[in-house]
DNA sequence: CACATTAGTTATAATATATAACTTATGTTA
DNA sequence: TAACATAAGTTATATATTATAACTAATGTG
């Protein structure tokens, strides 16, 4: 890496984190690359040397929102791996709700409602969606495969026309995914998402004194019914 | 009503309509006071008669949605009334999920992130918000109280210091409701809350191949969890 | 030290929200 | 019906924004 490439890469951080800041305050309308070349203390225009325009940034904030929750999902998970595939899965979990609460922002940028007039770059966002999914697939894995736990009841009674599956580019690295691992991953997953955005925008919080012992009391139960 | 109220009244509704056709082509972000204006062969700044700001707008169409969900759901509970408290919720969260599916940019303006820039008014959109979690409630007590329904077993085992109940501008017209009730009826929220965001957002890779067929399924699964 | 590349600049075009000041239409009332 | 107040629209303008074009200054390399 050249000198030059290091600041480049510095000016691109410092941009970013700018950015992420701004959203924190005002929104992820708010994001203003005026606003952010002023408070770097350059023009505006010289901001477009660093990102080809504004989605492009909206871009690079998301892949790297994706990044580093998956990279948090993954230490967590692996600092587990050696307790049984329940406890290190409800760590996981634990683990994506604290992310999400203490990134609001990065956790609107990737799971909320598309940014007003940004349309996602699917090839570049979906292959680093995938890796959020994937720690929880394999700790599911761990526990039907090595721990040989029998898969829930309910999934005998799936409606035969019903078939769930990984678009061919998540499946690098996870080969054989079991039909019923993906079903029971998708279930783990829409719960907590569920509860996660009914807290994060403050649905949730007029209706409960503790949501984080809501949080906790709800993933037991979940983790019951996956028969873990 | 004044013949002019009335006028007023259509032009409200028409500037409304627009913006609605507006967001479900670019996204929530895309309303443009401007660009309304146009399509009215109007002026711009002649938008601001009617409404204060663009903020306005965005509040009165959040606060029509809600009632509009709202209504959609009420009416489906009204139809359903003499049919098992089952089956009258299961048509009840069918209807939440063909209106969110039907209203994708509604659905987004109430439960999506909050637009960029906007400050939700709490004063004026938590109120048409209990609106929407009343009927699920009402069919709860009437399963529980009136159909003599026994709690779930898991209620018990509900740590002590969480507490569940409704903020009181929530509790007109329903006055001691049990802690109960509301605790099964948040979880109801919060499970087709997700599965309806995993379907309108596609956030996560793994692909369903038939979208009601798994929510159908799965609120089955949710009903019999709730012991209806 | 010459020179190509990179990184910044100013100027400008096109739109957006919003306010101010002015004008026209509309309905009411003396 | 004429006078008048109000409502609804207009144009002009201030202040943002994104983004492009054209130019200049800095930087590192041969």
């Amino acid at each position: 890496m050249t000198r030059r490439e290091k600041f480049r890469q510095i000016t691109i951080d410092e941009i970013k984190s700018l950015a992420r800041l701004q959203m924190a305050e005002g929104g992820t309308a708010s994001l203003s690359l005026n606003a952010i070349a002023r408070q770097m203390g350059m023009s505006g225009p010289a901001l477009y040397r660093y990102f080809e325009n504004r989605d492009a940034l909206l871009t690079a904030l998301i892949v790297d929102a994706y990044h580093d929750l998956a990279s948090e999902l993954e230490e967590t998970a692996a600092r587990f791996a050696d307790q049984t595939a329940r406890e290190c899965l409800k760590q996981v979990l634990l683990t994506y709700r604290r992310w999400a609460l203490d990134h609001p922002v990065d956790f609107q940028l990737i799971f909320g409602n598309p940014i007003p007039g940004y349309q996602a770059e699917e090839a570049l966002t979906a292959p680093s969606a995938g890796k959020v999914f994937a720690p929880i697939l394999r700790i599911l894995e761990r526990a039907y495969r090595l721990e040989n736990r029998a898969f829930p009841a309910f999934l005998a009674e799936i409606p035969s026309p019903l078939r769930v599956g990984l678009a061919a580019s998540l499946q690098e690295n996870q080969p054989d995914l079991l039909q019923q691992v993906v079903y029971i991953g998708l279930v783990g997953w829409y719960h907590i998402h569920g509860m996660i955005m009914l807290e994060l925008f403050q649905h949730i919080q007029p209706l409960i004194n503790e949501p984080a012992l809501f949080y906790q009391f709800e993933i037991e139960r979940l983790m019951d019914q996956m028969n873990l």
